[in-house]
DNA sequence: ATACTTATGTACGATACCGTACTGTTTTTT
DNA sequence: AAAAAACAGTACGGTATCGTACATAAGTAT
């Protein structure tokens, strides 16, 4: 596990798929994932050899629908969309999974496989872990049952919100949540996101994209050109999206102890 | 815990809102609900003292957005909603629990309360249990613990279905699997709805279901009045139905072992 | 029988969003 | 440097659904 190495992915959509494993640095012990964070080092250091950290390049599918599982993913600094493809080829993202949680609840829950797909939408670090030896730690009933459990209902949350947020609210406040909420996991002010992506995650025509980021963009509220977003005014962000964003922010914070959508 | 009771609910808005713990009969080893059914003897038997069959009708609230629960409910032969409140007073149905699951699910998952809002949609019996009593039960990780982890994902998969289908079908379309749905959940083909209630399932205008229903009544697919829908033709009513109807009925069956969605 | 309430039917202008198609840029590939 | 691909801007008719208002009919209470 030291050494760089290049595994080729399951990804077809796209050029820069590679998935890089990286030498393992010295302050590994110290993942930027709060679940992995928040365990006590003695439950930590049991996992320690089965961890394996690595880059993954947006796009790359982590599971598809009706796949089993054998891993799972702690996301670092990449960010993970939980997206349900319906049969005539329509996306609609379910779910952002970030630092603060884990792709791969099913097997943890039991069923394996999901009928949703699980894809990097912003490349980074995610920290890998076999789906067998999580399994084991988890059925032992300790601080990451609790904390997975805990994860779990937060999720649940996140999905039930954007289940009303679909059917409440304009595409300006959806959009404006969305960016919200991928701020939150990466970070970062500017986002690497074309409005294909971005249209693909609200369930609208990449043309709807262009008309709602350019009246937050005429607002001085964001700013952006081919594939890079930046917020420029967080505070308008916030009074442009709708309730939905605070509402997941403030459940996260009271589930899982930190700030996150 | 015998003899029969009324006890007051917290609803407003409707009238007929008695709670009323029914006489324990000779066969309540045999519940309806198929989580309970599903557990062997021996665990059942541990819970059977602390079990309470209750009759409820519809419109009562059995659990209050943030506020946290001290029971769970396993319907029987009601149909509970979650349902979504949003500041402006809009609803949204999140998910459907009918004899296949439980209200509740917080209580084991850590969070004790959720955002959303679980209120009786169609009247009668579910066993209700004290929260720290299935708390511990579910700590101890034995079957009841497998089968609501199992039942957890079920739930994720059907609000995430939800989340995807409000973004991407027509209301003929989701009214047409809304009422699929509830038909399996109560397991008959006359049900107790009026179109108001309906279209606060649905997130739409209640003029919009009378429309709805009224091209699937023309179809031959359904015939109503008053409060009473009745399924004509369910073959019909599944083709017009989107697919996300038999993506969670699948769903549910592999995970659960059942047919429902 | 009469009044009242509840459930449903219908209409109509407004609007958010769609499907599609075409254009102009910038970036990448050759 | 030229060609190709990717990304974004714009337009326009079409449609699903909305908000609202009013009308009718079926039960319910007086």
């Amino acid at each position: 596990m030291s050494g760089a190495l290049i595994v080729s992915s399951n990804f077809s959509d796209n050029d820069a798929v590679e998935m890089h494993i990286l030498t393992m640095s010295e302050d590994f012990h110290v993942p930027r994932n709060q679940i992995l964070a928040a365990l006590i080092p003695e439950d930590y250091q049991r996992l320690t050899p089965h961890l394996e950290r690595v880059y993954l390049n947006a796009g790359i599918i982590l599971s598809e629908p009706g796949e089993a599982m054998t891993e799972v993913y702690f996301p670092d600094s990449a960010m993970i969309s939980l997206v349900s493809i319906m049969e005539d080829g329509s996306t609609t993202e379910i779910a952002i999974v970030g630092n603060e949680g884990m792709v791969g609840l099913p097997v943890l829950l039991g069923g394996e496989a999901t009928t949703s797909c699980a894809m990097v939408q912003i490349s980074g670090v995610v920290i890998k872990l076999d789906a067998n030896i999580i399994k084991q730690e988890f059925h032992q009933g300790g601080e990451l049952q609790r904390l997975l459990l805990l994860y779990t209902q937060a999720l649940l949350t996140q999905v039930s919100q954007n289940a009303a947020c679909n059917r409440q609210h304009t595409i300006v406040e959806r959009l404006s949540r969305w960016l919200l909420s991928v701020q939150n996991c990466v970070k970062k002010d500017e986002l690497p996101l074309t409005q294909e992506f971005i249209s693909q995650m609200l369930g609208i025509r990449r043309s709807g994209v262009t008309v709602a980021a350019g009246t937050l963009q005429k607002a001085g509220i964001i700013r952006y050109s081919r594939g890079k977003i930046t917020i420029v005014n967080q505070e308008d962000l916030e009074a442009t999206a709708c309730e939905c964003y605070r509402v997941v922010e403030k459940e996260f914070a009271r589930l899982l102890n930190l700030d996150k959508s």
